[in-house]
DNA sequence: ATGAAAGCGCTAACAA
DNA sequence: TTGTTAGCGCTTTCAT
């Protein structure tokens, strides 16, 4: 029970498998008589004919494959592994939506891993959570052409884009909704520590109000105690879930990507996923068009409240 | 800039392509002297060759890759999410393991979806979640000799492999934990029908005692107030913490895979992922040996206390 | 409107 | 020990 080849169907139809090739792929240059045409879809259904991926992509030189490698340091938090499963469904919809399919791999160390970006000729790249050190070593693996997006890292090089959470705006928006300064930072931690400054800094809070958070809880609820009874921020649900249980005066940043965890009653507010859509979108782009000129390598992923 | 290939190497190395090949795959049968094997290995690391693994694929009839199809139902619940991402890590990891890349897909509809099974060439598949109607669907979409283990479905069907937690022996410890009968269960829910009939047998308590979670919380609370202060199972980490709220004599089957999360105190029993080291390892044989008889088409993630 | 044929990068059987 | 070559399944240019 072998699969059947376009040269099976071009013999079942008694017909070339130029012709063939052409029908399948509905080539608009090439005309066709639709007495042919129905022949060739006609066999194509009866062989149970499907696209041979492996051999198309080795003749147009696109897989139509697109990498998501996360970097997995080494935090194995529960908020980490949600926040990224979200977006990675995210990605798969609407790379699927654009007919490519997604290749997944969990990383520790970029060098032997990021083979697999040459070796299986992805034609796009989603690198999540990695540092800084290990972005110059992928940096130099390839100026091969390929678009690479990073999630949660903040580096100032024009070669990647660069995707996080929009900071700004959503500090502006807690603030807002505390209705007051809020007074402290409980935050997350990122394999990339660029991109922790950066939340710090867009938090406008001192150092010394900023609580980043590692796998010890304890040191959270010693940070918070300080502050008890005032207002503040909290980035992650879960954290926020921990945090709720000595303080009330919370907004939290849905960064997980969760917020229908966020306690009853709790200033919250999340990001909109959905533009992974125009990011994807973006890529395609890049894919299609070498050398399309992206003014812009930031993405801000959309604040809702 | 564009990538070397073996035949750039034999140019480079003045050897023919054969040799090139024979030498970057260290085929057993073939000798090469020293000589040559340096100077050829040389000069794929001064090319920075890597393999064309779609050119590979082509020929060799095997892709090295290895799909995960989820289906998503309508169900869009955190704990399946995370369920679900974390087996999908683990599988990845053992994957990787043995050389296999992993293909991701999330999918709501089989018929479409599948033809990347047969289009990408997969050498296996991982199918969740899957129900009854989609499971014949699929079925007879291919007898082509690919092993398709199913995650979380209860069917007899000896053309899959199922994959599913030991639930005999977890209620077998949560009762033990507890320390008497439980008096009643409440449980998340599967896609797969058979699969939540099976859970309630093995539960060992009437129907009228069992509760199957679906999206309203509200009915889990009415549910658990008949049995207040009674001891009883909770299925899945979260529904766990939720019925904490009412309850403290339960115990938890952690079917999230996140033990971590269980409240403090409270008796639970763990599955462990670690078993997919040998699931894969089962799949890898069936790859390589399309006939092995694989005895067992059942396997039991079994229990960690 | 259709077909012949080259060739993508690789492996492996066979020849030398 | 090394090289020649056919061919995996497909796309596409160039003839017909």
């Amino acid at each position: 029970m072998k699969k059947a080849t376009i040269k099976d169907i071009a013999k079942a139809a008694g017909v070339s498998i130029a012709t063939v090739s052409y029908i399948l792929n509905d080539v608009k240059t090439q005309s066709i008589s639709d007495e042919t045409r129905v022949k060739v879809l006609k066999a194509a259904q009866q062989l149970r004919y499907v696209t041979n991926r492996t051999a198309q992509s080795l003749k147009v030189k696109k897989t139509g494959l697109i990498g998501i490698l996360w970097f997995k340091g080494n935090d194995d938090y529960l908020w980490s592994d949600l926040k990224y499963a979200k977006t990675i469904q995210a990605i798969e919809r609407h790379c699927s939506e654009l007919g490519y399919h997604v290749l997944f791999m969990q990383i520790d160390n970029l060098g032997p891993s990021s083979k697999i970006i040459m070796e299986r000729n992805l034609d796009g790249v989603f690198l999540m959570n990695v540092d800084q050190e290990q972005f110059t070593t992928i940096s130099n693996y390839f100026g091969f052409g390929v678009p690479v997006f990073v999630v949660d890292s903040y580096i100032e090089d024009p070669l990647f884009h660069k995707i996080v959470p929009d900071f700004a705006r959503s500090f502006q928006a807690a603030r807002s909704l505390l209705g007051e300064a809020p007074q402290f930072l409980v935050m997350d931690s990122y394999n990339n520590a660029e991109l922790v400054e950066f939340i710090k800094r867009q938090s406008g809070l001192d150092e010394e109000r900023i609580h980043v958070c590692c796998d010890n809880i304890k040191d959270m609820h010693e940070f918070l105690s300080v502050y008890a009874g005032r207002p503040g921020i909290v980035l992650n649900e879960f954290l926020a879930h921990e945090a709720a249980k000595t303080h009330n005066r919370l907004a939290v940043l849905c960064t997980s990507h969760c917020p229908e965890i966020v306690p009853q009653g709790m200033a919250k507010v999340a990001f909109d996923l959905n533009d992974y859509k125009e990011i994807v979108r973006m890529m395609d782009r890049n894919i299609q068009d070498a050398d399309e000129v992206s003014r812009e390598k930031f993405y801000c992923l959309s604040v809702i409240t």
